[in-house]
DNA sequence: TACCAAATATGAAACGATTCATTTTTTTCT
DNA sequence: AGAAAAAAATGAATCGTTTCATATTTGGTA
């Protein structure tokens, strides 16, 4: 049994080509017709090929995402979000993962240009320009999230890191603390090193040398965040870990849980990214939170904005994460 | 600029469209057409348009996979597992969600057939047959997780969910527990039911009334599951709580650190798949896990023999889930 | 050099939809 | 009823690939 298309439902209706093609558009037909179509359609089981509909009409009605690693919550909270508002205005989501994988990036995004998403959204993984070349004789709308790419002319949306680095980290500092260990990713070039310099200027302003910040990169996995954590446990100076990212935040609370330390009279903590974490653990968390909700409405808001017109000139737009207090950082 | 084609590779080489398609699909070239083809490709920026391709093929290389819920993490581990396994073997990975709405379940299975994914993998939300009719007049693979749906004759991957449940349950009772709630899906139809059933035939064969068997059905959200949790709190005679399913598993545990209720003293319980759970809340929560490497790795098996030999007689396929003993049933 | 088989290259037809200039049918008005 | 205007239907051309029967080139051998 073949698949049924346009010509079969001619066959059927004895209509021609162009009315079927109208009905299925929705167009102007006369009741007898669109009574006799949808009886063809639903006798035939006619299913539309997009194949054929997209190689003419040259759109998709189709969005890529591509993400470094699904099974991050962060993310894929995040994705979903998008994913829902996307669906709402008849967009279909594609989604693809990198891994943390620069050529498998590339295959990716090449994967998307040929398939013609009308859009794509880009967690990057890498942070210089000629990892995204391919982008740049490509005129589809693309939308980088979470980290910035220097040099690629696109849009971004990004949240103040530096700012909110700077501000946990001189929060702990004030509350007494002058030995403190920072977990950040070693991948996520630009955001990381935001966060990195908030964590600096923080020790810089309260005077205090830069010696007694203690740097710790990992890469995307929550066994290293877990294992380094456990590194700076060993480090019997340092009083407060700041866990500058959702992996390393969830590494460390497994860690602390693990080896049931006191939290905060043992160490104190902050973490990044609460998903699941403070309605989990206790003592509840104290810990930034991005805005995922803005983020992915400002996504595709801006998503459309471009699909418009897309010759927009580019902007980066950067959205302020909180810090929420818990009962994490001891007062020394 | 316009999106290079294989006609203008042809003008700027002078090779035909035949030897230009032979050369993307790696067939026998001449050296020196190689290089003049390659430098082409590069200088135009050429990107072989997979709905051209696709049209004239009927192979597209893709897999959809429509699930209920996008951030239920059970799914989406799972789904991280499958995406990863199609992609090493070059297939890539559409997923939809369906949010537990049967019009948009069927919506996003006609998307899948239009856009002719060669292969489809459902987490269904329906149990009832006409549902999925959809699927009857379609000859391309269709493999249904996690739900059985009576009366479609598809492959589907499940697990002993009857059989563990009376595990769960009678390991309770075995404790001295009388008065025992269950949380289960109301949704989830047919493997709720299971999940129930097991429940029961447990109380049976302790002979305990089946009126000390408290059922709760929730929907897909955990903040219902943790009022849920509250009423159960508050009904004075049951001390032990069988949270059925992942959901309702987050939501009490949400509830249990809320109240700060001391587990398994005021209270024992049991939870359904663990994922960030036991390392995260303490006492070590006792826990069933369902074996998730083990369905996506059968999932993508099963797919793979189904491209090949699309006929092969139906199959229901049972995996073993296990109990994980922690801390949290209390000996009465 | 001439011949032949093997290796490459050619290009028209096909895939299944949409488009749009043209034709046909229906409706409206006198 | 007949003419004009409006509405609906027609169908050939088109999108960018792959396919495959045919044609051409290559290079080894007599």
């Amino acid at each position: 049994m073949k698949k049924a298309t346009i010509h079969d439902i001619c066959d059927l209706t004895g209509l021609s080509s162009g009315t079927v093609s109208k009905y299925l558009n929705g167009g102007a037909i006369k009741e007898k017709n669109r009574i006799l179509l949808a009886d063809a359609i639903q006798k035939l089981n006619y299913h539309v090929d997009e194949y054929a509909r997209g190689l003419i009409t040259n759109k998709t009605k189709t969005v890529g995402i591509l993400v470094s690693r699904l099974d991050n919550l962060f993310y894929s909270r995040m994705i979903f979000d998008i994913e829902e508002q996307l669906y709402r205005k008849g967009y279909a989501t594609i989604i693809k993962e990198s891994s943390y994988d620069i050529q498998k990036e590339q295959k990716s995004i090449s994967w998307f240009i040929s398939h013609r998403v009308d859009a794509l959204i880009i967690f990057p993984i890498s942070d210089r320009r000629e990892d995204y070349k391919l982008l740049e004789e490509v005129d589809v709308p693309v939308i980088f999230l979470d980290n910035y790419v220097e040099g690629v002319d696109r849009d971004f949306i990004l949240t103040n890191n530096e700012q909110i680095s700077y501000e946990v980290t001189d929060c702990v500092i004030k509350k007494g603390h002058r030995h403190i260990a920072i977990i950040v990713d070693g991948n996520n070039a630009y955001t990381s090193n935001c966060r990195l310099k908030g964590f600096k200027r923080a020790f810089d302003d309260n005077n205090i040398g830069e010696e007694n910040a203690k740097i710790y990169k990992i890469n995307q996995s929550i066994d290293y965040a877990y294992k380094v954590g456990k590194e700076i446990l060993s480090e019997k100076k340092v009083t407060a870990i700041f866990a500058a990212n959702y992996i390393s935040t969830v590494g460390c609370v497994y860690l602390l849980n693990e080896l049931n330390i006191s939290v905060p009279k043992t160490i104190s903590i902050v973490g990044f990214d609460d998903i699941m974490i403070t309605s989990l653990y206790r003592p509840k968390l104290t810990i930034v939170n991005q805005p995922m909700a803005e983020i992915a409405q400002k996504t595709v808001e801006r998503l459309f904005e471009l699909l418009a017109e897309p010759s927009l000139k580019k902007q980066v737009f950067i959205l302020n994460s909180k810090l929420v207090h818990g009962q994490t950082i001891a007062t020394i």
